[in-house]
DNA sequence: ATCTATTGATAAGG
DNA sequence: TCCTTATCAATAGAT
């Protein structure tokens, strides 16, 4: 009851421990990332500190601060804590923590490549079934978020595509009242209307295709809807 | 203008520059880094997020606060900031684990943690839409296997549970017998029949408080479906 | 170190 | 990510 405060917030009091909802945990890292660094900063220009601050965030990314060069400042800080006891929790500039690092990386490895066989339902053999149970539950989980992403990508996919098959729509009607116009003016249809075309090229997105190729675009209205040819057969 | 901004202050603001009094200097040194220690640890937990947070005082005493082991945090650090471009910033140590394993390794761990977290559907941002079905054939996969497993365990339990309890069933047959017997024969029930009990706790996998607690069995004839009494809630 | 008036940081929700 | 707002936390100044 002692340990577990909270912290400069706001509309909520939250506990310290780690934010189960992903998308929460992302702002909230980026929040208090954004806190934690102008502190750093702060503290270092009133109080005339030297401050290292290095954040990795849970995806692996890379955030430091340094108030003056880090190279300088890890340096001293490894010689300071050398000289005071940490010797041995600092083995880190000395001569072989490489080797007890190899072996720890290639430990966390193994070990990750046994999560991913778990997760791929590949190496259930020892799973008691409370573990069984867990895992079903972290698949549905993912597979949920999964889908909800994929939902989401194939919606703006499509109403893309659906826009721009408007624009085209719009674009072929401009162009055939166009040749209407020239036929009927007894002219010759070999030019397009300047404006039209260019006006086309600048704004779209799609495929030049569409309008450059070799064929003309037909006369007849061609009103079927665009989003028939989507060909999409992700669902 | 754009530099000079406050913190978290009280009373009255104050401008982000070094204090000169000497004292209010050592006392905001005092609060504010209590402050930042707090919101790095706070960070770390809320997050997931590995951090290392080094200050220096103006006299040169040392702070320190890391999620994990210093050392670890620092060679990531190093390992990291070289792939980026602070090479040249962080000549720090790159000289031993410069072309070694370590740098592979770590790349490695990187790696999986990545696939992982693909997995747990929670590094979806720069996933396309075809790996996107991929995930999703692939976790459904998963969950069949998982499931399978659990199917097959949850069988066997319910199996060896249901052996269990006709054994149980068959000696509690065989004692009120033995019981029946006795008090028919005026004999007071004093005695349990030795071979039926130590052939049940060799058997047995189910805890002993089923035979050996202090409640005597009963003599009313239980005839209940044993697997009734699995009391499992996994379906 | 404590107290408290103030300002700062930030959780939720768009 | 940025904005807004309601709240909670950090802290400047004084004791």
């Amino acid at each position: 009851m002692a340990g577990v405060r909270s912290t400069t917030m706001a509309r909520e009091k939250i506990k310290i421990k780690k934010i189960d909802n992903i998308t929460a945990r992302q702002v909230t890292f980026s929040k208090r990332r954004r806190g934690i660094f102008k502190k750093a900063e702060e503290l270092s220009v009133l109080c005339d500190a030297d401050i290292a601050l290095i954040v990795f965030s849970a995806t692996g990314k890379l955030f430091d601060f340094s108030s003056s060069r880090m190279g300088d400042i890890l340096s001293r800080y490894t010689t300071q804590s050398k000289n005071e006891k940490k010797r041995s929790e600092v083995p880190f500039l000395q001569l072989q923590l490489e080797n007890s690092n190899l072996g720890k990386l290639s430990i966390e490895v193994a070990e990750k490549n046994k999560q991913l066989r778990k997760l791929r339902g590949e190496d259930l053999q020892g799973v008691g079934l409370e573990e069984l149970l867990e895992l079903e539950r972290m698949l549905e989980d993912s597979l949920t978020r999964v889908l909800d992403t994929k939902g989401k990508r194939i919606k703006h996919e499509i109403e893309t595509l659906q826009k721009q098959g408007d624009l085209l729509m719009e674009e072929n009607l401009k162009l055939k009242q166009n040749m209407i116009a020239l036929s009927q003016a007894g002219t010759p249809v070999l030019l397009l209307d300047q404006s039209a075309t260019s006006t086309i090229h600048e704004e779209g997105q799609y495929s030049s295709e569409s309008i450059s190729n070799g064929a003309p675009p037909a006369i007849e209205d061609d009103s079927s809807n665009t989003s028939l040819k989507l060909g999409l057969s992700l669902f």
